[in-house]
DNA sequence: TTGAAAGCGCTAACAA
DNA sequence: TTGTTAGCGCTTTCAA
């Protein structure tokens, strides 16, 4: 790649203005076409000598093969696309790195799309991708509209839904129990101790995987005879300001809480600097919990209590599946549920309190 | 959209296993494939008869136009490529928020590429990239290798080299003057009474803007009759953690520090963690600052001084001339050059000394 | 090892 | 308002 663009000279054709074809090469170097495009797949048998003709006439050229083309000829497109919610969220960054670590082994590329979380935008996006006939497809969460759905039955490529476990598949899927999550940290919480335990989250129905930690939280707390003291649920991007803004105010109303789950790093780490500000001791006399293990975090003052979502894992399991069955019509159905690490941090440990 | 795909039935013909064509809508409906394809693009006269049967027959069979055929027929492909280093810094996706808000409104698609501040890297995104015949190009930097800068030139799209203007670029531009920048940081610094400065950040030859601040900011000390007391670089993402070792280290090897500027808000928000653990007066005895802006660190104990980078901005400048320019041969060396805000928040304010 | 012919699925241009 | 014809630039297939 690098040598071959390493001399461009005349990136269009001069005269007409026009991108370089296949035939300009042929021209160039008196080879045909069909050999020409042989050489630059690095494909069949061509001679030692022809095959040099060729690469300095296209180095020379500056010829930029056209994809396109050769999609539509071959039946054949080298791109995954994967859908997220959002890429301001630290979590999909990281899931990408994950994909994009495998598919650097293979001719595949992802393309990425997002949803901003609106199932409307999901369709749109989805439809949009699937109109380049992507080899594969990646797309965050188990619950789309029926339209989604019925295209993503219908595309006829491998597809794994990531993120989540809690649900039914298309094809494939790769993702922990959400579910689960919230009921492991509810335990966590209650076996330390706490008994008057508050929630913070975002908004439920827009983010499906943090409703589902919310519902199996609520869960292992009835077991264990408890209820959620009080909660509060906010719009809008997560940040260290919403979470100081949550606490204080289910601390007005509910000063008796002595715990407070929240439903991602980034606030809870917000709750954490209130609490500190106002000289209540954590997690002695109020403890503290996120979810999504994000590292970003880690210089805070105190390490917060959270589970590690397995993002780059989730992100490497599902480009292996499509990796693995790119050219068929899907990826039978294979399932990868993974298990988050719950992390104590410095914020969870009644034990501690005086 | 959202109705087009409401109805599928059958994602492939059933008997070949193959996708649908225009001719299966052409043949379902009654119509010729050419009218199927002028209802399907809204284009041209079409009776509201035909438009409807064409409809209803798409919709029933759950047909997705090919868009690989349709780009190499018309010659037309609406997608931007944006290529940036990395998503994991949360510049990025701010810039694609940008990008995103503007051609939604269009009919342009943004395509990400990532470098991870790899030249090579880089070139091979590229060549990846056009030879899907973009309708446009943004790229993050103004520093590219030969072999780049030659496929840019001969692109024959509209490009945008965003986030710096400190240079020359191949066609347009939008960003900052992080040279300028720098020198604004270090005059409000020494402004502010403060005489030993260090400073801390990325390894320069990585990232060139941040180089270009660090240069900047020297050349105005040195103005000023001042110099650098420490410096240290690091590899890696950034995080707070680095920002607090790098404070630790900087401070044991030059107790007499009196600011330190670290080349982004995240090592800053971790120096500031780590001063004000160890009992420092900030921003009396120990000054410091960034440089992002970013909104994430908002709920930090202090508010850090920093510059906005004009994440956003830049991507919907940069957007905005690519839907204008969408079609042309080139951006006709359109440049912006956006004003970063100094923000002096709560670390830069040696008058509060005691 | 090389080349010629046919056509991928769609749209531009023109004709009816 | 609708249909016909001829490609877009490449790869597949088959023949030389």
């Amino acid at each position: 790649m690098s040598q071959r663009a390493c001399h461009v000279t005349k990136p269009f054709d001069d005269k007409n203005h026009r991108p370089l074809t296949l035939r300009d090469v042929s021209e160039a170097s008196g080879v045909s076409e069909m050999t020409v495009s042989r050489v630059l797949r690095n494909r069949g048998d061509v001679s030692e000598a022809t095959r040099a003709k060729v690469i300095e006439a296209a180095k020379n050229l500056g010829y930029v093969p056209n994809k396109i083309a050769g999609a539509l000829a071959s039946q054949r497109v080298n791109l995954v696309a994967v859908i997220v919610p959002s890429l301001g969220n630290l979590v999909f960054p990281e899931v990408l790195n994950g994909i994009t670590e495998i598919l650097d082994d293979s001719p595949l590329q992802p393309v990425v799309g997002m949803t901003n979380y609106e199932p409307e935008r999901e369709e749109k996006v989805l439809y949009e991708m699937l109109s380049w006939r992507p080899s594969g497809l990646i797309i965050a969460g188990l619950e789309h509209t029926e339209a989604s759905r019925a295209m993503m039955r219908n595309a006829g490529i491998p597809i794994v839904e990531i993120m989540d476990s809690d649900g039914d598949a298309i094809d494939a899927m790769v993702g922990i129990s959400h579910r689960r999550a919230g009921r492991q940290m509810a335990q966590a919480i209650i076996d330390a101790g706490y008994k008057n335990i508050g929630f913070m989250g975002t908004k439920l129905p827009l983010d499906h995987r943090a409703r589902k930690r919310f519902e199996g939280f609520t869960e292992s707390m009835a077991k264990a005879g408890l209820e959620v003291v009080d909660q509060e649920f906010y719009d809008g991007g997560s940040s260290l300001v919403k979470g100081r803004e949550m606490a204080a105010d289910m601390l007005k109303r509910a000063p008796e809480l002595d715990f407070i789950y929240a439903s991602n790093d980034l606030i809870g780490a917000g709750g954490m600097l209130y609490l500190m500000d106002q000289g209540i001791d954590v997690p002695g006399q109020i403890g503290l919990a996120g979810f999504n293990g994000l590292r970003l975090l880690d210089g805070l003052p105190k390490k917060l209590a959270t589970m590690d979502a397995c993002r780059a894992d989730i992100g490497r399991e599902a480009a292996t599946i499509i990796a693995k069955a790119a050219g068929a019509h899907s990826a039978d159905g294979a399932k990868v549920v993974l298990e988050p690490k719950l992390q104590l941090g410095e914020t969870l440990k009644r034990a501690l309190r005086r």
